[in-house]
DNA sequence: CTAACTTGTTTCTTTGACAATACAACTTGT
DNA sequence: ACAAGTTGTATTGTCAAAGAAACAAGTTAG
C-alpha cells in the first residue's frame, strides 16, 4: 500500500520526535550553520542510537519545514537562512524583556482571567496570606501574528482593582500598575528552562516537549510589598536574554557585573556581525 | 514475565508523556497543592481519555520523582513540598554563574581537549579568520558529585598557549586567562533554552530531550579582540540565573536596569522566605 | 569508468505503547 | 461487618512505531 505523504508538523513517534527536536535546536541556535552538510543518515542513526528509518522520519519533517534540503547522492544541507531573519528581529534588549518599546509591535491574546487563590510559592513570594486571592491572568504575546511568549501574572486583588480586563489585553502590566499609582521598587528575576506541556505547546504553536526559556519575576513596591508575580515561558528561537558584562574589582573580589547603559551599543555591534 | 520496574526520568510513550507533563505542570506551578488528593486512576483515565494503564505509567514516574505519594486503598497525594528545598540548594548568584566562590565546592571533568577549527558562528563572534584554529575544550562541572553543567570553551590558539591541559581541569578559565596577562574587557552573554542531545544527556545524567538552560558568552579583551567563547548548558533543576532589578528613568524612558551590588541581600531575602 | 559515498524505496519482523478486563489487597466511612 | 472506594497485578489483544536488511538511483572523488 502506498504511504500517504503527510507533511506533518511533528514526528509522531517518541524517538523520531526527539531526534527532530534535537536537530531543530541545533539549527535554530546556530550550532549547525547554514549550508553545512549534515552527517549521512546512517551516521546520524549511529550517533543517536536509532535506526535509519527513524532518522528519516525526523529529517522528513525538517525538510517539509524548509530547515534542511536533501539531495540524492549528495547529502543533506542546512537551510537556516530563511529562519535567521525572523529570529534576529526579536532578539531582545538587555535585561528588559517584553517591554515598552516593543509594546507597539506586539499584540497580546488573553487566554484566561480570574480571581483565585494563587499557588503557594507565588503567595509566599508576594507575601500574601494563605487565604488571600489574586488576579490571575494568562496571556500570549505575538509578534507579527507569531506567538512567542506565554505569560501568567499574579496580582494581589487589592491592587488589581485599578484596571479592566480589557486593559490587560492591550497594555503591558507595568504601565497599568504605574498608572494606578503603584510605586514600583525592586524586582527580582530568575531565569531557567523547562519543557512545553500540552497547553503551552498549543498556545505557542510548538511541538510538545520543546525547550522553553522560563522566567519568574517578583516585583515589589517601595515598601517591599509584592505587587506582581510574573511567570513567563518564551520560545528560545524567538527570544533570548542578552546581557553585556564587565569585569570589575581587584584580587579576590574580582567578578562580573552587568554593564548598564551599554545595551544599545552592544546590540548594534552584534547586528553588524 | 515480570515487568522491570525502571525508574525512568520520563515516560516513553506519547500519551503517557502527555499526562505526565500535564500533571507535572499542575503540581509544580501550584494548581495542585501539596497534600491534595488526586482523583482516582479510573477517574483520571476518563478525563484524559486514555486507559488506566497509561495513567499509571505517568503516575509511576511522578512517584519515582517524589512528586506524588501513592497509598493502596487510600489514594494518591501530591508532595510538592520536597522539590522546593532541593531546588533552592543550588540556586546561584546574580550574574556570575560558575564562578570563583563556588570554584572550590565544585569539581570539573575534562571530556575533550583539542586544537581545531571552531564552528563558523564561534569564529565570527571571536573575530577569527576562516582558517584560524582554536583550543576547544569540553568540561562537565559537578557539585557534590552531581553533574550540573556542560561547558564548551573556545580560545584562540595564540592565547591558549599559556596554560596546560591540566590547569583546565581544575581552575576556571578566567583565572587562567588573567594569570596569562590577558586584559579582560567586556563580555556579552546570551541566555536561552535548548534540549539535551545524546552526548549532553549522558554527561549530565539526564534523559535525552530534557530542557536545559543555554548560555553563550563572548569575552573580549580591552582592545576588542575575542579571547573566549563559552557555550554552556545547565540543568535547570540545579541552576538558575538570578538577577535583581530596579526601575529607573522617567516618563517614556522609564525601564528596568540590573541592580548591582545587591545580590547578597537579595539572595538572603529569598532564603528567608 | 570505478569505487565509495549519498538519499530514496520497499519489505518484513520485532518491539512496545495502549486498551480492555478481571481480580486481589487495602482503606475508609457508614 | 459491609459497601464502596482506592491502588496493585496479571492477562490478553491490537496496532503503530521502530528496527533491520536489501536494493535502486543519484553524486562525487579518484
Amino acid at each position: 500500500m502506498l504511504e500517504v505523504a503527510r507533511s506533518a508538523t511533528l514526528p509522531e513517534g517518541a524517538k523520531a520526535r526527539r531526534v527532530y527536536l534535537s536537530l531543530y535546536d541545533q539549527i535554530t541556535d546556530g550550532r549547525l550553520c547554514d549550508g553545512e552538510i549534515l552527517p549521512g543518515e546512517q551516521k546520524l542513526a549511529e550517533t543517536y542510537c536509532v535506526s535509519r528509518v527513524t532518522i528519516r522520519r525526523a529529517l522528513d519533517v525538517l525538510s517539509a519545514r524548509g530547515l534542511i534540503e536533501k539531495r540524492v547522492g549528495s547529502g543533506t544541507r542546512v537551510r537556516s537562512k530563511a529562519m535567521s531573519d525572523k529570529r534576529a528581529a526579536l532578539t531582545f534588549n538587555t535585561l528588559m524583556p517584553q517591554l515598552v518599546e516593543m509594546g507597539q509591535s506586539t499584540t497580546a491574546r488573553l487566554l484566561s482571567f480570574s480571581y483565585r487563590q494563587p499557588p503557594d510559592y507565588v503567595a509566599q513570594a508576594l507575601g500574601l496570606g494563605a487565604a488571600e486571592n489574586a488576579q490571575i491572568a494568562t496571556r500570549v504575546r505575538l509578534a507579527n501574528a507569531v506567538p512567542f511568549s506565554y505569560l501568567t501574572t499574579y496580582v494581589p486583588t487589592q491592587i488589581a482593582q485599578n484596571y479592566s480586563e480589557n486593559d490587560l489585553a492591550t497594555m503591558p502590566l507595568f504601565k497599568l500598575l504605574e498608572r494606578s499609582g503603584v510605586q514600583i521598587g525592586a524586582a527580582h528575576q530568575s531565569v531557567s528552562a523547562s519543557l512545553a506541556g500540552p497547553e503551552v505547546a498549543e498556545a505557542l504553536n510548538l511541538a510538545e516537549g520543546s525547550a522553553l526559556l522560563s522566567l519568574k519575576r517578583v516585583v515589589r513596591d517601595v515598601d517591599g510589598n509584592g505587587v506582581e508575580f510574573l511567570s513567563g515561558l518564551y520560545r528560545p528561537d524567538m527570544f533570548s536574554l542578552e546581557m553585556p558584562l564587565t569585569r570589575v574589582g581587584d584580587g579576590v573580589g574580582r567578578h562580573w557585573e552587568p554593564a548598564i547603559g551599554q545595551a544599545d551599543q552592544d546590540l548594534a555591534k552584534q547586528a553588524r556581525s
